[in-house]
This record gives C-alpha cells, sequence and structure tokens, in this order.
DNA sequence: GAGGCTATGTTTAGCTT
DNA sequence: CAAGCTAAACATAGCCT
C-alpha cells in the first residue's frame, strides 16, 4: 500500500464543456442533478422562496423540481397579488395535495412510461420498497401523478411536462439535507397510481 | 497575529431552515442563488442539455436562469417536433438578442412593473381556457399560447417573465466557471435599463 | 454496473474593509 | 455596504467493488 500513498485522485478539476462520452455524461448528469436539486431545495428552505427547476437529461427525458409547487410559483408569477395559499384552483388544489407530502418528486422515462403501465407499477412496486428498506431513491421516487390517463390521451406532451418536484416547505425542508432518512421514516409521500422512476 | 491562530472561523456548518435575519438571509439567498447559477450552468454545458430556473426572492422578486431559454424549454416541451432553432418569435428574438451575450442575468422588482395585474388575470384566464379541462397548464401554457407580441403590449408583466438568462451554450458557458472575470472582461453582457442586483 | 469511496476542487458562513 | 477573505463544509471526478 506504498506504492502509491493516495487511495484515488480525488476530485480532478475538469474544463466546463461538453463531456463527450455518453456514459460518463449520463453519470455526471445524475450526480450533478442531485447536487443541484439539494442545493435548491436548500435555498427555498433557508430563504423560504419558490422555486422551479426544470432539466432535460441528454436523453431529453424531462425532470424537475419545484417548490412549493409548479402551480404556485406560476400562479405566483401571474397573480402575484394573490397570497399564496390561495391557490386553490379545483384540479391544482388536488394535485398539491396529493404531493404535499413528498419532499422531493422526480419524474423520469414518463414518456416511455406513458406506453408500458405494466413498467410503471413494477417500478413503483420497488419504490415502495426502497421506502421501507434502504436506499436513497427518495426522490426519483416515483410519484404522484394527475391524471395519467386522461393526460395521456389528451396530451403525452403535457403529461412529461408536469413531472416535477414538491417540496414541503415551512415544515422540514431541513430534513432534505439528510433525505434519504426523511423519505425513509417520515415521509408518508404518496405513490402514483400508476407512474414509476426508473430513473433510467 | 498569534492572539488568534485562524483569522475567520471558515465556513460553519449551518442547519437548513429559515434564516430568521433578513439581512443575512438575503445575503445567503444572493450568494447561492448565484452558485446555483454556476451549477446550472456547468451542468447544461457540461451534458448539453436544457434547463430552465426560477426562483422569488425572500422579497418576491423574480429571478430566472434558463439555457438556452425559456422559449425554447417551453417550446420544446409543447413542441417537440419543432427544431429549437425555430424561437423566432418576433418579441422573442429580440429579447434573446439583448441577452444573448449575457451568461447571467437578474432581474428585479418585477413588480414593481406590474401594474396592470388585471390584464394578467385576464391572461391567465385565457390560458386556463386555451387547455380546457383538467390540464394544469401551469405557467409555462400562457407564455406559450400568448402571441409574444400582444403579451407584451398587453401586459409587461409577461414581458418581465420572459426576462432570463440566456446562455451562449456550445460556445463558452464554460466561461461561466469563472463568472466573475467573465462578466468583466469577456461578456459585453446588457446591462437591464433600471436593475440592479441589489441583493439588498 | 449501480452504488460506495477518497482525495481534492468548490462553495460559502462569518468576518473584515 | 457591497465586495473581498479565510477556512471549514461540501460536492464530486475518478476508482473500486
Amino acid at each position: 500500500m506504498a506504492s502509491s500513498s493516495k487511495k484515488t485522485r480525488g476530485k480532478q478539476k475538469i474544463e466546463i464543456k461538453i463531456i463527450e462520452n455518453e456514459d460518463d455524461r449520463l453519470i455526471s448528469f445524475s450526480k450533478r442533478r442531485f447536487g443541484i436539486y439539494k442545493k435548491i431545495s436548500e435555498l427555498s428552505t433557508l430563504c423560504g422562496c419558490e422555486i422551479l427547476f426544470i432539466i432535460f437529461s441528454p436523453k431529453g427525458k424531462p425532470y424537475s423540481f419545484a417548490h412549493p409547487s409548479i402551480e404556485a410559483v406560476t400562479k405566483r408569477f401571474l397573480n402575484p397579488h394573490q397570497p399564496l395559499h390561495e391557490t386553490t384552483d379545483a384540479p391544482i388544489e388536488t394535485y398539491r395535495k396529493v404531493r404535499i407530502k413528498s419532499l422531493v418528486q422526480d419524474y423520469n422515462e414518463v414518456h416511455d412510461q406513458l406506453d408500458a403501465s405494466k413498467e410503471k407499477q413494477k417500478a413503483f412496486s420497488l419504490a415502495q420498497q426502497l421506502r421501507g428498506s434502504e436506499s436513497h431513491h427518495w426522490w426519483k421516487t416515483p410519484i404522484y401523478q394527475l391524471n395519467p390517463r386522461e393526460l395521456h390521451e389528451q396530451d403525452k406532451r403535457f403529461a412529461e411536462f408536469i413531472n416535477l418536484v414538491s417540496v414541503t416547505r415551512d415544515k422540514k425542508i431541513a430534513s432534505i439535507s439528510s433525505m434519504h432518512a426523511a423519505m425513509d421514516e417520515d415521509v408518508p409521500f404518496v405513490v402514483p397510481p400508476r407512474y414509476g422512476p426508473s430513473l433510467q
């Protein structure tokens, strides 16, 4: 073990330019996306402000992250005078309720899954287990879904667009810094009726 | 100089919860927002993917960051078949051109200009109807649906909404990793007519 | 082959000017 | 008081399992 005093080279400095290698690119995407989610969540919590983040993976899959919800942020944009709490549109409110318990929500491959409900359910089951077991899939956690069916029938694209993450704000977003634990023991997040994560 | 071996305490660990002190909160907001911009830009560059980030400061001022642009991201969602380059709406394109050189731009005090909120609500209602039923076409729907020009003429609020950060993607986003320098020497970014960072 | 490690690059809390 | 510092906390590239 003296051959090399270091076990690894540690983090190396990289040039900020497109990562040519596809595998590396996807790995980086996942790692950094996670890091950004965390940063955003922290900022949202620390400053009590609303945020919305959407990103398309190199493969074109949409990922989103918002707090408290896309609807709220949107409304705030459109109706600045309206109190945040009045986000009370029938449908919107419903969705909110479904998600309100989630610390994080992430939708992936929705498009693909729209054509494969089975896969979703499988992923869904997986998610269920994850919740009670180990890992930190928390936020890749599948999640709620509005009216997948209708959405699908009506407009697949919209379904994708709706993918997002919802964080419980005033409460314990703080726990997001230790998300793993939070998801496992404290968050009774609602699972989507038919969508699953399958982050890749 | 021996009185204290350390000049500062360095970065201290903090609990991720709302920062009570308003000044501290705003300072943190500015610092972290910048950090997030950078992270997002890097990810966007590294993976060549599209992103959109919107955040409201503790004071309610909207800040946004997107690559290549909100319009593009939105359009991509709504019209995946359409080439990205066709983001050629007259007014929007104008905005883009004005900002194209910017690595980062922050818009503040938007709501100061939001005098005609009524107009806005009208637009929102319209958007609601456009998609009909239960679609939660939250925010972007309006932008997409409404004619940019009309939006602009009709509602400055929307114009503000469109304000965002546009990064020169394939080119030199890399320079964003050294934004300060870039901002000073390399980026003839256009300064907003009346806004300043005023993290306060 | 997804997840875990480690060393090192990066961010930022608390100060200072 | 916006801008700059410092050092500790944190993120993550490259590996390893």
